[in-house]
DNA sequence: AAGACAGATTGACAGCCTTCGATGTAACTG
DNA sequence: CAGTTACATCGAAGGCTGTCAATCTGTCTT
């Protein structure tokens, strides 16, 4: 089950969302339309989109440092970076301890272009 | 309750995205979090995002033309245009029996602008 | 090696969401 | 007026999601 769940993760992540001709320009097809929606619904929880913008803003961000800004426990913390990174949002980088996170601009790129121009 | 969900949707669809530094530019404060949340959740739905994208690549729509290119029932198509016209997604016209459905572009610029640039 | 520490995982619970059948409500048609 | 049509609403079922306490894993310090 840790299998599949990753390889879904990975799926994701590696999903081309800018293949494909936006939301406005034609009918999505039923594919392309499960793979934006997998990242948007990474991005439709306020917890997650203000830990997004608390990595975006800074170069790096260990999870330590998310706890107390975002006011929840660490398994909840833990739970969300994994699911923005699912999503290719952002990346982390373990280095001894710590979990080092940084966004993924192009990937939120994609997302935009997705959605219109 | 029918008046307070009216209230809320309300308020999702009236809530100016623009109005705040974008997600990589700064963390997001909680209050603008829901609302950009909420918008999202709006779009983290396969079907929901078809639906947009057929709308948003014709000019207008009437949901009886929308059952069968979703392969959905009645009542989930009625659900989804509800969902949609609520973040201000799309715009319901009413004439005779009909309900002309319309994309509202700016919305959408709105979102992509919440999402970064 | 022992203890402390960061963070991932598990299990459980409550709430929400999607979906559809059944029913209600207007509006047009004959 | 009776019937039909387009759509909304209600109620229920099933699945998914966010949250945290408890636990496990791996790493650093002493």
């Amino acid at each position: 089950m840790a299998a599949r769940s990753e390889a879904k993760a990975f799926r994701i992540a590696e999903g081309e969302l800018g293949c494909c001709p936006s939301v406005v320009e034609a009918p999505l097809g039923e594919n392309d339309a499960v793979e934006l929606a997998q990242v948007m619904a990474a991005l439709a929880d306020p917890v997650r989109l203000r830990l997004l913008s608390i990595v975006a803003s800074s170069d790096e961000v260990c999870s330590c440092e998310l706890e107390a800004p975002l006011g929840k426990s660490q398994p909840t913390i833990s739970h969300h970076t994994k699911v923005l990174a699912a999503a290719g949002l952002i990346s982390g980088d373990k280095r001894g301890r710590w979990t080092w996170w940084h966004a993924n601009p192009a990937r939120l790129a994609a997302v935009r272009d997705a959605l219109g121009r």
